[in-house]
DNA sequence: AGCACGCCGACT
DNA sequence: GTCGGCGTGCTC
């Protein structure tokens, strides 16, 4: 018996190894395996892709598997024919997106650790190189050869090593990273015995009667290591290691079933519970209960015996949210994000394999998870970009999603107020079905929005009067405010008024913004904090810190109105999670009259005494000059305005310097299908993505003199590769340098998936050869192009 | 990716 | 002679 193995290698090849007898476990699609590999038969983890009988690949050279630790698979033969499809859509290799998903603690490796024997190394005849390894061991235990090679940076290395190795002066050893499974152990009774002393007859009468039993429960119930070691000896039971999980605790249940629906909810449920597949977008504004019509449909489909997976964006997954789904599920519900400790991680995963946990609610990286029996994904907010993972394997889980539930027969449903233009595209061409909730569940009426045109009004520093004097209003009645800004420290660069210069980070040549809490100039593309600049470096006029930034909103509200309680809520306040909750809470309980956030502040919180929002500049909320600017400034605007008034009437001032601009428009005037229909029209005469398929590659040089060699290289493939795409030039990316790595870029697009797909492939064929020298990303449908 | 090996020019 | 810098082939 034969197995293929896809191991964490950016290669397209698998490899096939021999089953030997002495294996703990049965070859299967989707174990782990244990296998040697390269010149030195380190032992590395790999994932059975395959089972062969015969192999075209000469015997003599078919290495044999290690080990098969598991009786159980971590992937299901879905999810890996699933994961083939990511790897060729998104330009990975089959190990890098197995192993991207599966949590790290299940991967074993194997590797060298070198260790200086000889101190006295002043009689020995040695090499610079040689010398330098010593001296980097000096004083230190053991190291892994990988970490010291990457610390030296020396070309010949491995030789130097070799010789220092030979020459008795440091010494080698091999040792395995260790898995970290959690294990419990557990006592198994073998055959009864008569023994001698109270606590071990009681131990083995206990041991009759349960037959199986955790050392940590016996541990509980009084039983001492040296009786349990004892029993154990006598041979009247075995210890076996298990993996085991972590349960949740329970909640109290909230009946579903007792919540009324709408008509236009209940022909959702309708639609999404008949269904055998297809893919759905539940559609509605803020207040038309959607959640509540997909937690419904989750519930039948668990009642039905199938398990649901409901993804949700990476900043929604608060407390809050768990609480409120737990309240439906109680302990049944399974958690899954990137933030989880390794063990919680490969706790979660078994929960899944084992069929533990009906119910799983995770961020992008759940969407892979070995659910058995899915029948439903929920895709909430589907227009979030933080579904996008923003390293190899670039793939979109809301893209994913929808393939599995193709491949896997189920229904997925895609949730949202504000649908990505890609979504509605899809709608429109007929190949998701929309179900619109029409009415409004909430008795509250949607926020009035008045915008404000910045350029007429009358207006302190960027607060206009009518912003002003609603604020003044609101916090009157003891109400909260919200001010929205795009950016913490937005355009807050320090600036010389007589000769224009500004400060500028050395490595990534953007400008510094200036921080006043830890009073350092911070590059906003790498982290590297300056010391800050009073004077003019040219002229020595004095700097002005110039522009606005949540801290500086914070402040001028303060000094507008100092009698009011103001909280800033942006990634610098609640970077540390329990201040972050700390402040959610002391805002919900009233305790802040003006609250200055960023997108942290609107997402996944409700504040109750909230009732007035004001966007301050609204033209900003695009971001990054892109194709998408104004998707998002239009779904920025609707989520943010409709944080105002959840539980009582609200209203929104939008300010901004154009509101003319389409996204501004319709947004403020609750006229959603006309900006889709206008955002649909221009990126079809421009030609943008929804209408192809965009492919942002990203060449990183760590010398300019490359760029040349890069070029011609560039140059000689662009005629292959227009075969499949409409080729960009190579630019230098907006922002250039980035750690010191100077980027340039190349926005590719092609025609459908089908020529995506095959271009791709050429890709994969050609780009490792031409480029090997080369640092290289391809981010395939990119959220982002700068 | 990570490693081996081989070739070159530039230093002791 | 080494050393450091590439380019290239291979991993079951």
């Amino acid at each position: 018996m034969f197995v293929e193995v896809a191991l964490d290698l950016p290669l397209e090849k698998t490899f096939v190894y021999k089953v030997g007898d002495y294996v703990s476990h049965e070859p299967e699609v989707g174990k782990r395996v244990i296998v040697p590999f390269g010149s030195n038969d380190f032992l590395r983890t790999g994932i059975i892709v395959d089972l062969k009988e015969k192999v075209e690949f000469p015997e003599e050279k078919v290495k044999e598997v290690f080990d098969i630790p598991d009786d159980f698979a971590v992937f299901m033969e879905n999810t890996i024919a699933l994961a083939k499809w990511i790897a060729d859509y998104y330009c990975a290799s089959l190990g890098e997106v197995l192993f991207f998903f599966l949590p790290s603690g299940f991967e074993i490796t194997e590797s060298f650790r070198v260790s200086l024997i000889e101190e006295n190394v002043s009689k020995i005849k040695l090499s610079p190189s040689e010398r330098k390894i010593i001296e980097a061991l000096q004083g230190r235990g053991a190291c892994k050869v990988s970490v010291l090679k990457r610390r030296l940076k020396i070309s010949n290395f491995y030789q130097s090593l070799k010789n220092l190795i030979n020459k008795g002066v440091v010494v080698r050893e091999e040792f395995i990273e260790k898995d970290s499974i959690p294990k419990k152990r557990f006592l198994i009774l073998k055959e009864s015995k008569a023994l001698r002393g109270a606590k071990s007859k009681e131990l083995v009468e206990f041991l009759e009667r349960r037959g199986k039993v955790s050392v940590d429960e016996l541990k509980e119930r009084g039983f001492s290591l040296a009786v349990i070691n004892r029993v154990v000896k006598e041979g009247v039971a075995d210890v076996v290691e298990e993996k085991v999980t972590v349960g949740n605790r329970p909640q109290e249940l909230k009946d579903l079933r007792e919540i009324e629906l709408t008509p236009s909810q209940k022909k959702a449920f309708e639609a999404v519970t008949s269904a055998e597949s297809g893919t759905f977008l539940l559609y509605g504004v803020t207040g038309s209960g959607k959640m509540e019509v997909y937690l419904k449909i989750a519930k039948e489909f668990v009642d039905r015996g199938k398990s649901v997976l409901i993804l949700v964006p990476e900043l929604l997954l608060t407390p809050e949210l768990r609480a409120r789904v737990e309240s439906y599920f109680g302990n049944r519900i399974g958690i899954f994000h990137g933030k989880l400790t390794q063990r919680e991680k490969v706790s979660a995963w078994l929960k899944a394999v084992r069929g533990e946990v009906k119910i799983f609610i995770g961020t992008r990286a759940a969407v892979m998870l070995p659910l058995k029996d899915l029948g439903l994904i929920v895709v909430d907010e589907e227009q979030d970009d933080s579904y996008k993972e923003q390293q190899k394997p670039y793939f979109h889980a809301r893209e994913v999603a929808i393939k599995r539930g193709k491949r896997e027969k189920f229904p997925v449903l895609l949730v949202s107020a504000t649908p990505s233009v890609d979504t509605y595209y899809r709608v429109q061409k007929g190949e998701i079905e929309k179900l619109e909730l029409k009415e409004r569940v909430s008795t509250v009426p949607l926020p009035f929005i008045k915008v404000v045109n910045l350029q007429d009004s009358k207006r302190t520093n960027i607060f206009s009067k009518e912003l002003l004097t609603a604020l003044e209003n609101t916090v009157k009645k003891g109400e909260q405010a919200l001010l929205f800004i795009n950016r913490r420290g937005f355009f807050a660069q320090s600036f010389c008024p007589s000769c224009g210069f500004i400060a500028e980070c050395e490595d990534c040549a953007v400008p510094l913004v200036y921080h006043r809490s830890e009073k350092k100039l911070i590059c906003h593309i790498c982290g590297k904090r300056y010391k800050p600049v009073y004077r003019c470096p040219k002229c020595s006029t004095r700097l002005e810190f110039k522009g606005y930034g949540t801290e500086r909103v914070e402040e001028e509200i303060k000094i507008l109105f100092p009698e009011f309680k103001v909280v800033r809520l942006d990634q610098d306040t609640v970077k540390n999670p329990s201040v972050g909750a700390r402040l959610i809470k002391e805002i919900k309980e009233g305790k802040y009259d003006v609250i200055v956030g960023t997108q942290i502040a609107t997402k996944g919180h409700n504040f109750p005494k909230l009732t007035l929002v004001g966007i301050l500049i609204a033209d900003l909320l695009g971001g990054a000059p892109d194709y998408r600017g104004a998707e998002r400034i239009f779904q920025s605007i609707v989520h943010t305005t409709g944080r105002a008034g959840r539980f009582k009437p609200g209203a929104a001032i939008v300010q901004c310097f154009n509101p003319d601009l389409p996204a501004i428009k319709f947004a403020v005037e609750y006229r959603f299908e006309d900006f889709y229909r206008e955002e649909l029209e221009t990126r079809s005469i421009l030609n943008y993505p929804p209408f192809n398929k965009g492919v942002l590659v990203e060449f990183q040089l760590d010398k300019l003199s490359g760029f040349k060699k890069l070029e011609e290289k560039f140059r000689l493939l662009k005629g292959e590769l227009s075969k499949y795409f409409s080729v960009g030039e190579l630019i230098p990316a907006p922002i250039p340098k980035v750690s010191g790595r100077y980027r340039f870029t190349s926005f590719m697009r092609a025609l459908n998936e089908e020529v995506l797909l095959s271009g791709i492939m050429w890709i994969k064929k050609t780009f490792p050869d031409t480029f090997r020298s080369f640092r290289y990303k391809i981010d395939v449908e990119p959220v982002r192009i700068i």
